[in-house]
DNA sequence: ATCCTATTTAAGCATTTGCTTAAATAGGAG
DNA sequence: CTCCTATTTAAGCAAATGCTTAAATAGGAT
């Protein structure tokens, strides 16, 4: 475990050091990023998403039938696609998302 | 665990089949998407990409200084992204990423 | 050849993820 | 109110992920 610059003669330590700068001030936005492409990052929730993008209307019950799939296993992605805000869901009667 | 369509009155069963099929057709572009996805969807994996993006020129060695982690863990995630075609390496007595 | 540096690989482990089952909510219909 | 349907939540577990340490490779310098 080293924490300090590399010993290795031909490193630059300028570009380094500048490099490691730019990483920590824009480190919230590569962690908010990586996280919403994570979310992307799964097959399950990459069909909802673009389910939800083509058919407009559809509940949890018409996803668990196209996808074949468990009603909770989907429930569940919902719910992380709604918390990361790349979904919204309004109720009526059953829920309808988007 | 039911795989036959929902038994719910408004469904609308010609959607849910038609919607079944599209899914099922692009199902292997939905894995190949979501594996690239999932690929950048790692904080360390994305800086990774910006940083080569933006430096042209880094080895393993620079890119474990400027995240200040462990060189094994980074050359672990080169390899993904390599593996993933998001970048290429050249070798020049020590390897050359980007 | 040996030594040194850069990198990769293997093994182990803790954490996270995704699914299953079962139970809990919520609200409309009767 | 009770029953039924749609959905969510909790618990449990297997698999995947990401990191650590240590060992293995590869190739240049001496």
């Amino acid at each position: 475990m080293k924490n300090d610059i590399c010993i290795r003669l031909k490193a630059d330590a300028k570009q380094i050091i500048g490099c490691r700068e730019v990483a920590q001030e824009l480190e919230s936005s590569f962690d908010e990023l990586s996280g919403i492409l994570s979310l992307t990052g799964n097959s399950v929730r990459l069909k909802l998403l673009y389910l939800l993008n083509k058919e407009v209307r559809l509940c949890v019950c018409d996803l668990s039938d196209i996808l074949e799939m468990n009603v909770s296993a989907i429930s569940q992605h919902l719910r992380k696609l709604k918390d990361g805000n790349l979904i919204y869901s309004k109720k009526e009667a059953q829920t309808i998302f988007y």
